[in-house]
DNA sequence: ATGTCC
């Protein structure tokens, strides 16, 4: 059913509802499963793909990157890029916690000077608010939350909570536009103004890392990093407002999509026609959520500086933002499709943007090389910074993985490993992880997951994102 | 992902 059109590219011709082939960036064995997947189990990511082919006004190919695994509707690892005058706008396609994503700070330190790593890890676990229910450090009323949501990280950074330079570094430099709170409830507004600095729970993650090996010198020079350098990542979200937003609009997005008639594939990929009440309102909403995402990223980058100012001494601009990218988004953008301009909403739900050498949105200080994309891997195992390239602005949207990806659904984790094995199993290969629940720890073993190794190659070898360097982890706070 | 069901 697959044919292979390319290092690691595999396509399916459209067949039934399918109106643009379903497309998978892949090596042979991750296909296979795949359509083992398909046949197999209600369950299957390849199938979501193919009734995402389905919707209507998509534009090129429906997009699976290697780590795809099933999501709500839509593929996580996804990619679907839609007209704006003919396409629709689909709630599942963005997923329910809105530009989750990753910030990296490098530290000026390497990390033999990070010395003992159990006091470093308590430190920051008692500094960085996190797991369900978590209560932020940001005191804001709820009538503030709307500058918030319109300003993104320049409202904390303006709170004090960072520094000017971090934004130009930030994704769309911390604020996506259009971004109305008009559209984003009350309730949403409520369940996150406590928030906001909080780490969250599930797969988000701090970690301190080395860069242990550089495949990209000159690029990594580009973006300051070197071998054997400490550096943190955080990986978290817009929490509860995200996912109120999700749930909202996903029952209006119900019933406009039977007012609007739009054939439906599948119940899960309620969406509403771009250019509708109903549609732009939801990209707003979007918007939002990411604001909420950025500054959330940017008061826990915040609490991580206080941490290192405390222990080594070291001065908040001297642990700079390398780069910070969500991986659950729905934007406006213009792509080359075929030879032509196009303006498009583009979908990537657990993938990232993946802008290449040269293009207009990277920040001037890496365009020659393009953005940073921020791969996150498993407690135990690597992540990775990668960039785009400019095959992968032709043929993927210019878009890139996100982590490992699943490869066990969180129960069927929770039946497989306990918290206190991994805890253990991590600890004995030097890695000090401080959890807020051990059924969590339990859920984001690394064996639920792929091979981060053969992601980041698979991604490689299709020609679409190219690795840069890869950080293993040494302490990991969870939720 | 998520005050894991208003």
């Amino acid at each position: 059913m697959f044919e292979r059109i390319g290092d690691a590219e595999w396509q399916i011709a459209p067949s039934g509802a399918m109106l643009v082939p379903a497309v998978v960036f892949a090596d042979r064995e991750m296909v296979d499963e795949l359509q083992r997947d398909e046949a197999g189990s209600e369950w299957s990511a390849l199938r979501q793909l193919r009734n995402v082919a389905c919707l209507p006004g998509i534009v090129g190919r429906a997009l699976a990157l290697p780590d795809v695994h099933p999501g709500y509707g839509f593929p996580i690892g996804g990619v679907a890029a839609f007209d704006v005058k003919d396409g629709v706008v689909v709630v599942g396609g963005v997923g329910f916690d809105i530009n989750c994503g990753v910030r990296l700070l490098s530290i000026p330190l390497s990390a033999d000077e990070l010395g003992e790593r159990a006091g470093l890890a308590d430190a920051l676990f008692a500094a960085v608010p996190a797991g369900l229910g978590s209560k932020g450090s940001l005191r804001m009323t709820v009538s503030e939350i709307d500058r918030l949501l319109r300003e993104g990280a320049a409202f904390a950074v303006g709170r004090g909570l960072g520094l000017p330079e971090d934004l130009p570094v930030i994704e769309e430099s911390g604020c996506v536009s259009g971004a109305d709170p008009e559209t984003v409830s009350e309730r949403a507004k409520q369940r996150q103004f406590r928030q906001v600095g909080t780490l969250g729970s599930g797969n988000h993650y701090l970690e301190v890392q080395r860069v242990d090996e550089l495949f990209d010198p000159a690029a990594a020079s580009v973006y300051g990093l070197d071998a054997g350098q400490a550096v943190i990542s955080v990986h978290t979200g817009s929490r509860a407002l995200g996912h109120q937003i999700g749930q909202d609009y996903l029952k209006i997005m119900g019933e406009a999509g039977r007012r609007y008639g739009l054939p439906l594939p599948e119940r899960e990929l309620a969406c509403a026609p771009v250019d509708s009440d109903e549609g732009r309102r939801y990209l707003s909403a979007v918007a939002c959520g990411a604001n909420c995402a950025f500054a959330n990223r940017q008061v826990i980058a915040h609490l991580v500086r206080g941490v290192l100012a405390d222990r080594y001494g070291v001065s908040p601009s001297s642990v700079r933002t390398v780069y910070d990218i969500g991986h659950n988004n729905a934007k406006r953008e213009t792509h080359d499709v075929d030879g032509v301009r196009r303006e498009l909403i583009v979908h990537r739900k657990g993938s990232t943007r993946a802008l290449g050498p040269g293009a207009e949105d990277v920040p001037a200080a890496y365009r020659s090389v393009g953005h940073p994309i921020l791969v996150g891997g498993t407690m135990g195992t690597s992540s990775y910074v990668m960039r785009g390239t400019p095959d992968g602005m032709r043929r993927a949207f210019g878009s890139g993985v996100h982590g490992a990806g699943r490869a066990l659904s969180r129960k069927k984790a929770a039946k497989k490993y306990w918290g206190e094995d991994v805890l253990s199993s991590l600890h004995a290969s030097g890695i000090e992880l401080r959890a807020h629940s051990l059924r969590g720890v339990a859920e984001e073993a690394p064996g639920a997951y792929k091979d981060v190794e053969r992601v980041v190659a698979a991604a490689e070898d299709a020609g679409i994102n190219r690795r840069v360097a890869r950080l293993r982890p040494l302490v990991v706070i969870k939720g």
